[in-house]
RNA sequence: GCCCGCUUGGCUCAGUGGUAGAGCACUCGCUUCACACGCGAGGGGUCACAAGUUCGAAUCUUGUAGCGGGCACCA
């Protein structure tokens, strides 16, 4: 007999098996030994150097775990390759910052050392992540852990920028770009927050060269006039159609300025004429262009005046700036008005700092032509697939359609620098290396440019750089395309779309078959977590508490919807780690010789068997058809149900009487094998959620371990993780087992109803009594032993007994009538109503389906067989009542 | 402004054109030889609202309301 603690400490499993499961390389695809087993892979979308984990990694990770080890016991031969992102802006900020306690800043100590301290950092304090990972229990391949600033990442970030140089979509440009004020560099469009903010909207008077009269602009940022190189009109707006062309003083300025027409200019708004600032407003860039305007940087990069906005304002902060235009304005009797607005605002998405949008000189790749590919390969042959389809494949679509080109650049040290240098007169060589740079300049005297890439622009190449494009790696041959990516919605632009695009444009086909998209774990209020409100809750904090295995399930159930944290829904999955422990700690028990049969299953089975085998495949079959849609939730709900429903609380009570026996016997043996073979099997559906404690009882248990391996992994030294994950086998699908199996567990809870309703002691022994018709007759004689032991009771069974008067009765489904004897103990008033109640119960059932029954159109409409159905239950109806009536009748 | 999602028992969520589900919470009874992180028995919902399609709608359509999200160049 093996005995194991009464509850289950997660502590233990989960410091046990990780480390062991990597030494042993599980993880690695090179376990599986088939040469001609299918391929799964799936990257990681890479965390951030800074990171730690949140809820969020969490739930994704578990989801890719689940995947995984699914895909693995099912004889794939398997990579999920980790890694982490650079991180470009956070990470130089973090180092930045951690300098500044020092004393220093970044141009203190020069490009290079800076650089190298960053490395430091990361040597020091990134990867935090990592760690946090393992404790997850994902099955990540570490072997191939790759990093986006490697040596071989960095490559391929290079050559794909050359490639895509070469071919014309990566441009570098003066443009109106976004620039954060605060971090110093270019931003694209989606690190820019759009937020609400209560301002003013100033009227502004500009008079005529002419001298009489003025045209009033309506700005929310008086001070960008110092920049305004003209007033734009609808061309359609009466108002002003005949004042375009003449000529306007801008004030404070004395600049002449001319009026422009232009269909930008809504006449509804303001006042329907618009100061136009091209170097300081996207809008105003783009009809500056149109009409052939000046560009007049009035705001620098510090958000300060520059020299051209006049030497009164030169130096001045922006919003100083504002306050002081307006007042001089106001002076000169030129502000009409000033009313409040509530505009939408531009802010860094890291630091919140407020937008300027400046002309500069940066690096922009052309989207047209990769969004294109990306749009055909969606609508040919769907790819990728969305899950769920409904809303992302719309959003991603859209997206794409509306792209712009994407500004690459940015001002950081931290990154990938650009590869391109600059001769001395200004020529770019776009090249691979300095190397090759030189050679193609013929010169060594070369520049490079000082700017860093996006941090995405890396991440957009992950599915195939790590794998080691541009050389035509095995990996990259076995792995690409990886079959499904995991990620949450809010990257679906800023990654998942670009690898879409580059993988289609380097590789010829898509990184990912499938995008699986998870909700969103928002905390109990329904708000999102996040640090600044503090809201978070550490998946960390909740492993220590409720073990990692319990953490898992109640994240895979969140599936594709938003849900708020409930630690009550974590602690109902611990409890029922628990239930599976004690389940086993209970077959542990009882083991003995159960090792020696050879086949449990074999000849003919009783009932109950028969029942849980049913049971057991077709849960088996609901996993692995549930898993291939990616429904984690319906596969959590599928197995808690039918391992504590169907396996504890039935088929574990079904089989104590003979597994419990005091001697050993054949049956007791093979009652002992056919527990621990169901338990095994369940544990084998289990592992790829609850990975710690299944692994850890699974070894407990007396079977040969080696037999239950897939073959892929035929030799391996055991482990749960691969073993052959569970098919269903149609043969052991007994739909007559079940309904029989039903009639006992209906008679059992009707039994124990009469029970708790007769207020009788749990300890006291009853009698009951069955009439049956022939067939339910035999399936309760066969079962007799069981329900007696269920209910605590002496049974007979005899299709022509004459119940006795004093007696708590009930009429079952098919006709089944059960009596328990309870003379003197019964008050035939209270049990009258009891069946009264009971009577009503059926009548009214039986009202509604006589009405749908009545109605010629169902009859003739609905389909032959749910009408037959109905027919069937009416006619039990109608059975049941005539019983209870007789029952009635007798007690009156 | 445009687009989308959600609204099911006290709470958190499944679900589906044909008799409303789970977990937790609640009530009653249990130291029944695996488990009180448990066992047994219960109570509780006109599936947001309105109209329509249908033999039949909580499930499909449209509209309304509340909540949430995404996109957007109205100064």
């Amino acid at each position: 007999m093996i005995e194991i603690p009464k509850t289950y400490d997660p502590t233990e499993a989960e410091q046990n098996h990780y480390a062991r499961w990597e030494e042993r390389g599980y993880f690695a695809p090179e376990i599986n030994k088939d040469p001609s087993a299918p391929v799964f892979s799936i990257v990681i979308p890479p965390p951030n150097v800074t990171g730690s984990l949140h809820m969020g990694h969490a739930l994704q990770h578990t989801m890719m775990d689940v995947l995984t080890r699914y895909k693995r016991m099912s004889g794939f031969r398997t990579l999920w390759l980790p890694g982490m992102d650079h991180a470009g802006i956070s990470t130089q900020l973090m180092v930045t910052r951690q300098l500044k306690k020092e004393g220093l800043s970044r141009h203190d100590l020069g490009r290079e050392k800076f650089v190298e301290r960053v490395w430091q950092w990361k040597q020091e304090y990134g990867g935090q992540i990592l760690k946090q990972i393992r404790r997850e229990g994902a099955s990540v391949d570490w072997s191939r852990e790759r990093f986006t600033m490697d040596e071989d990442l960095s490559r391929a970030v290079r050559e794909a920028f050359v490639r895509l140089y070469d071919d014309g979509l990566i441009y570098r440009g003066n443009r109106i770009v976004n620039w954060c004020p605060n971090d110093q560099t270019v931003l694209s469009d989606l690190e820019v927050l759009r937020e609400p903010q209560k301002g003013k909207l100033y009227y502004l008077r500009y008079p005529f060269k002419s001298g009489s009269g003025s045209i009033t602009v309506a700005t929310t940022r008086p001070e960008t006039m110092l920049g305004d190189t003209a007033v734009a009109v609808n061309p359609t707006d009466e108002r002003y159609k005949e004042l375009v062309g003449q000529t306007l003083i801008l004030p404070l300025m004395n600049r002449e300025i001319p009026i422009v027409a232009d269909d930008f200019v809504e006449s509804e708004f303001g006042t329907g004429a618009v100061k136009v600032t091209p170097a300081h407003d996207p809008n105003d860039y783009e009809m500056g262009v149109r009409h052939n305007l000046e560009q007049i940087t009035v705001i620098d990069q510090f958000a300060r005046m520059t020299e051209a906005a006049g030497a009164e304002f030169a130096g001045m902060d922006r919003y100083k700036a504002r306050e002081l235009v307006v007042e001089k304005l106001e002076e000169l009797g030129l502000l009409e008005k000033v009313v409040d607005y509530e505009f939408a605002i531009s802010k860094c998405e890291r630091c919140k700092t407020v937008i300027e949008p400046l002309t500069s000189t940066q690096w922009f790749c052309r989207m047209d032509s990769l969004r294109d590919r990306a749009l055909a390969k969606l609508r040919v042959d769907g790819t990728p697939r969305f899950g769920p389809q409904v809303p992302y494949e719309k959003v991603y679509a859209d997206w794409l359609e509306n792209l712009r080109d994407w500004t690459i650049s940015r001002q950081l040290w931290w990154g990938h620098q650009i590869p391109a240098w600059y001769t001395a007169d200004g020529k770019i060589i776009v090249a691979r290396s300095f190397e090759e740079a030189k050679l193609t300049a013929g010169t060594d005297e070369l520049t490079q440019d000082p700017d860093v890439l996006d941090t995405w622009f890396s991440s957009a190449l992950w599915p195939f750089s790590t794998l080691g494009w541009p050389d035509e790696t095995d990996d990259l041959k076995t792995f690409y395309p990886t079959t499904v990516l995991v990620t949450a919605r809010d990257i679906i632009f800023l990654w998942v779309s670009r690898m879409m695009m580059t993988g289609l444009r380097f590789m010829g086909q898509e990184p990912f078959a499938d995008v699986y998209v998870t909700g969103t774990v928002l905390d109990k209020h329904g708000q999102r977590m996040s640090k600044t409100k503090g809201n978070g809750v550490d998946p960390l904090e909740v492993f220590e508490k409720f073990g990692v295995d319990a953490t898992r399930l109640t994240l895979a159930s969140v599936g594709s919807t938003d849900t708020r944290w409930s630690e009550r829904q974590v602690e109902s999955y611990r409890n029922f780690a628990n239930k599976i422990w004690n389940a086993t700690r209970f077959c542990l028990m009882n083991s003995d010789g159960a090792e020696s049969v050879a086949d449990p299953f074999a000849g003919d089975l009783p009932l109950h068997d028969r029942w849980i085998l049913s049971r057991l495949n077709k849960t088996a079959r609901d996993v692995n058809e549930k898993l291939a849609q990616y429904e984690f939730h319906g596969v959590v709900q599928t197995l808690y149900h039918f391992f504590w429903d169907d396996f504890c609380d039935w088929y574990i009570e079904l089989s104590k009487a003979t597994m419990t026996a005091e001697t050993d016997s054949p049956e007791r043996r093979t009652a002992r094998a056919r527990l621990i073979s169901v338990l095994e099997q369940s544990l084998r559906l289990l592992h790829p959620f609850m990975p710690y404690l299944t692994e850890e009882l699974w070894q407990k248990l007396p079977v040969d371990h080696s037999q239950l391996l897939h073959p892929a992994y035929a030799g391996a030294e055991p482990t749960i993780m691969l073993a052959s994950f569970p098919q269903c086998d149609d043969a052991l699908v007994d739909e007559r087992a079940e309904a029989e199996m039903q009639a006992v567990i209906d008679l059992v809870s009707r039994v124990r109803n009469i029970r708790a309703e007769m207020s009788i002691k749990p300890g006291e022994q009853i009698q009951v009594m069955i009439a049956a018709n022939a067939d339910l007759q035999t399936v309760f004689t066969a079962s007799a032993d069981q329900i007696a032991r269920l209910t605590r009771s002496d049974v007979s069974i005899d299709g022509n007994a004459e119940m006795p008067r004093a007696s708590a009765r009930a009429v079952l489904t098919g006709g089944a009538e059960v009596a328990v004897p309870l003379e003197g103990l019964i008050d035939f008033g209270q049990e009258r109503e009891r069946l009264l109640k009971e009577k009503e119960k059926l009548q009214k059932e039986g009202e509604k389906l006589d009405a749908q029954l009545s109605n010629q159109e169902f009859v003739e409409r609905a389909p032959a067989e749910k009408v037959e159905g109905l027919r069937a239950r009416l006619a039990d109806i109608a059975q049941r009542t005539t019983a209870l009536d007789q029952m009635l009748e007798a007690l009156s």
